[in-house]
DNA sequence: GTCTATATGCAGATAGAC
DNA sequence: GTCTATCTGCATATAGAC
């Protein structure tokens, strides 16, 4: 594999986290990454929305499989406080590297829009099958994995605008009190 | 009042809400404003981060008007499927003109971010009341609140992003079993 | 695979006429 | 209050050398 290419990818999806898709610059992801400067439109021929629509999907596979890997061990709280934890570790520059990009491509940018659905489902997914795993059945989990997804993002957003973990805690709290899967 | 610079205003907004602040660009401003074009630096000497900050506040000032015009008479499940409808009838371009920009400038520009936080805490305290009225207690009051103002915006992400109203319905279904106020 | 140079366009902002 | 002209800078993208 190549590395230029991955590290082109991971400074993509920091920045895309950070400011969102269209106050990110070739330029900066270049600078950021350290990749060679000459390799951006070799290994991404097709431009900014190939290399956007890339991190975001991949943005998307690396979120579904922490919840994979971690949720059914800790809980839900326990994993919303995590993610907490990292929002507020990284200086509130990070937490959904989806949400800025799917509010400005919503309907703007097919091509991201189309990327932003598949990377959201796979979230969604993973909350489903761990709250299926619970013993919630399918369709009732499919409506409590997008209000999780929905609460989390929403926490994120607003711990990232007020410089404090709070809101996530909060959040965490009001969805551990809800015992997703116990009844 | 000057009418022109009410309707840059709103020409702002309705671009935030739909792409965001680094997209939209001050031409695109004026022209869908329909204002003169000499006024916008007229109106906003100290340009765009004062007209972005001025309309991410009246935004937020508009939406709790009328969570506090509404929300007690039809109740919250019925408050966010309005919302749905609204996201729905817009093509998903509206919903939310908050999200975005709190997304982008969270650590990237003070300012604006600023105004983000005076805004969703006009959002936040306005659902807080209402709780209050319900008899909810204070402190209480403000986790519930904020915890429903992160589920809606949550929902409003991904309706927008699946251009369907499926997920505020969701959003607004569990929220509804909730009976906040009531018990 | 990586480089530099460059094409083209639009961004935000300012000056000064009217 | 509103206009046009213009400054400066950065954006994405491409061409072509190495």
């Amino acid at each position: 594999m190549s590395s230029a290419r991955e590290e082109i990818l991971q400074a993509t999806t920091a920045l895309l986290e950070k400011q969102g898709s269209h106050a990110t610059g070739l330029n900066e992801i270049i600078r950021e990454s350290g990749a060679p400067k000459g390799s951006l439109y070799y290994y991404f021929p097709e431009g900014k929305d190939q290399l956007v629509s890339e991190a975001v999907l991949a943005a998307g596979q690396g979120v579904a499989a922490r919840i994979r890997a971690n949720l059914a061990d800790i809980g839900l709280a326990a994993f919303i406080l995590r993610i907490a934890e990292n929002v507020e570790s990284s200086g509130f520059a990070a937490g959904s590297p989806l949400t800025a990009v799917a509010m400005e491509t919503a309907t703007t940018n097919e091509r991201i829009n189309l990327a932003c659905r598949e990377a959201y489902g796979l979230l969604v997914t993973a909350f489903q099958d761990y709250l299926q795993t619970n013993g919630v059945e399918p369709g009732r989990a499919l409506e409590q994995a997008t209000f999780i997804t929905a609460a989390i993002e929403g926490g994120i957003i607003l711990s990232r605008t007020y410089h404090t973990a709070d809101p996530l805690r909060t959040v965490a709290g009001q969805l551990g009190l809800l015992r997703f899967g116990v009844f």
